[in-house]
DNA sequence: GTGAAAGCGCTAACAT
DNA sequence: ATGTTAGCGCTTTCAC
């Protein structure tokens, strides 16, 4: 199309190029790249005319320097392999659209090191803000947030201490509520299947909160099934056979999230056992996906696209004034019966 | 726990206050935590100690205005909302695991303003390297792309112009083969099921190849069916059914994703529709789900995560030379027949 | 409304 | 093996 001069600039243009390009000064140019300050519409023009021209793309590194502000919130989560924090993320960039911040993705793979490292990195950019999934970090890790003056949101979870601010839900309730529900519903001889994951703290205090509702009328978890690795849907499939061949007498399984829920649901319709009548079954997310299976799963959605818009309305909200002091905000699960529980 | 002084740094810490604590100039200091540069053991450990005790965290916007590098790649994306990019995502990471390279996401939404945007924001950072989805771009977004100077890798497509370096497959030959192995199966009225984006220029891309695959044999697409948002699960159901009640004779059912495709099979396993034999259904993307269903259904595997280990190894490898010269690697996507095509 | 000077926190290059 | 100097590209502050 256009004919330039054939360039050779390997070297980035600064704002000097545009300076010189449009005859006025840095300073007036910065001001104008900005929209700060007073400028002449002329001047204004001529200088986007030549900013445009020149292709000029600013220098964040050295605004940021300069200014000491970064328009960059660190968001730091243990994966993206299920539908949960990406559905977050979504929440955070929208609440983030128009305030000029900008998410940075961090993935920890649910380890502690890899947390510490991800968030050491992070905080190296100097974000102004923070927001990462849990409340359990290791002291290093503690101890850079603490230091860093920069807001943090802890999110997902509220169950304990937190650093700074909080948005989540109480996944010791969400389990007990669950157990409630399924011992209202008449049935005893309950198993719980999940992830083989010391570190997926969330699911360890739904199991917990799971089984303390169960004490409540009386009952134990009967038979226990653990997972790591491999399409969720498969392993729901696989578990849910395992666990019944050991305990054909269960008349319940609760998964400790929906994909493997969803798995042993088609793996009892295909095998005609009769649910919910004699088995009863529930997961937790309240994924999307649930809506098209043949039968909807019992599940407890988990609030997630809430959490990341009000988790980003604080880092937002608090702009520039450093840690104020905590916000803690608890969303309440709501419980989706479903088809898999009985009603009485 | 520990009992210091009760501090009110909100300043962050800098260099000279682990110099002034180790004794050491603020150069050493920098040696030291770079391990770059000849350092005595004993001032290494005094400086590290140091470090440690005051809780730095080094200012990599200072750091990297200087040195002129900047660790971060940017990843630009259509969306974090279905299973392909996440896949493509963790390709990336682990590649970049042990080059120093950090992964930054943006996510455009399939929206080419986004793009534009996304894209602007991420070059003023001054990346090592930019990975983006897809050929197609604003003229704009083409233009600071060329401009930047930086190693460019567009993923996914093959079928066009690249800017500099391009990993991924041909959807249009994709699509083309599949049609083949409908066609050789035996199908003769086919239709075809999809997503309506404008902007999703593979999608596209696989139904042309497809047309032009049906039109070798003398067939056309008998119906299409197009829908968005939502549940894509539940939306295959809604799709199969709406277009086999308009075209009841139709014989082959080719999806344009594996979430559509699975809610298809389901909606036809409910129906006690006779698959492969009186309907045959075929997917794209060979998502992990599948292994879960009931049947496999056929797909083609889009090389997701192959595909982004070597665009990552490609910005990795460009160690600092920019951009030296285009890479072109093209994939090949397998057929997996699964068990929703006849075998003949 | 516009410009000049100083400096953000670090590292390259050059001493020593 | 360690220190000194200059300056990365911008913005803040103050002068005009």
């Amino acid at each position: 199309m256009t004919h330039d001069p054939p360039q050779e600039p390997r070297r980035p243009l600064t704002l000097r190029d545009v300076s010189e390009a449009s005859g006025v000064s840095e300073m007036t140019v910065s001001r104008v790249l900005r929209n700060r300050g007073d400028v002449s519409p002329a001047t204004r023009e001529r200088v986007i005319r030549a900013a445009k021209r020149l292709g000029y793309v600013p220098n964040k590194i050295a605004g940021a320097l300069a200014s000491q502000r970064v328009n960059l919130v660190a968001v730091i989560i243990p994966s993206l392999a299920n539908m949960v924090f990406p559905e977050v993320l979504t929440g955070i960039s929208r609440a983030l659209d128009d305030t000029g911040l900008q998410p940075v993705v961090g993935v920890t793979d649910y380890a502690p090191a890899r947390e510490e490292a991800v968030l050491y990195e992070m905080l190296s950019w100097r974000p102004s803000g923070v927001i990462l999934a849990g409340l359990e970090h290791s002291d290093a890790s503690r101890a850079m947030l603490e230091n860093s003056g920069i807001p943090v949101v802890e999110i997902m979870d509220v169950d304990g201490p937190a650093i700074d601010s909080v948005v989540g839900i109480s996944h010791r309730r969400a389990g007990r509520e669950m157990a409630r529900a399924i011992v209202a519903a008449g049935y005893r001889r309950i198993g719980f299947l999940g992830t083989k994951m010391p570190d997926d703290h969330r699911a360890r205090k739904r199991l917990e909160g799971f089984r303390d509702g169960l004490a409540e009328a009386g009952l134990e978890v009967v038979d226990t099934e653990f997972y790591s690795g491999g399409s969720a849907l498969l392993k729901g499939r696989e578990m849910t056979e395992a666990i019944l061949a050991r305990n054909a007498d269960l008349d319940f399984l609760y998964y400790s999230n929906d994909m493997i829920g969803a798995g042993g649901l088609l793996w009892c319709l295909d095998h005609g056992i009769d649910v919910p009548e004699s088995l009863g079954l529930a997961g937790f997310n309240g994924v999307e996906l649930l809506d098209g299976l043949p039968r909807r799963l019992a599940t407890m959605d988990a609030c997630r696209l809430e959490i990341g818009l009000k988790a980003a309305e604080i880092i937002a909200g608090k702009g520039g004034e450093g840690v104020v002091g905590g916000v803690r905000i608890e969303l309440t699960p709501r419980l989706e019966p479903g088809d898999t529980i009985r009603r009485r």
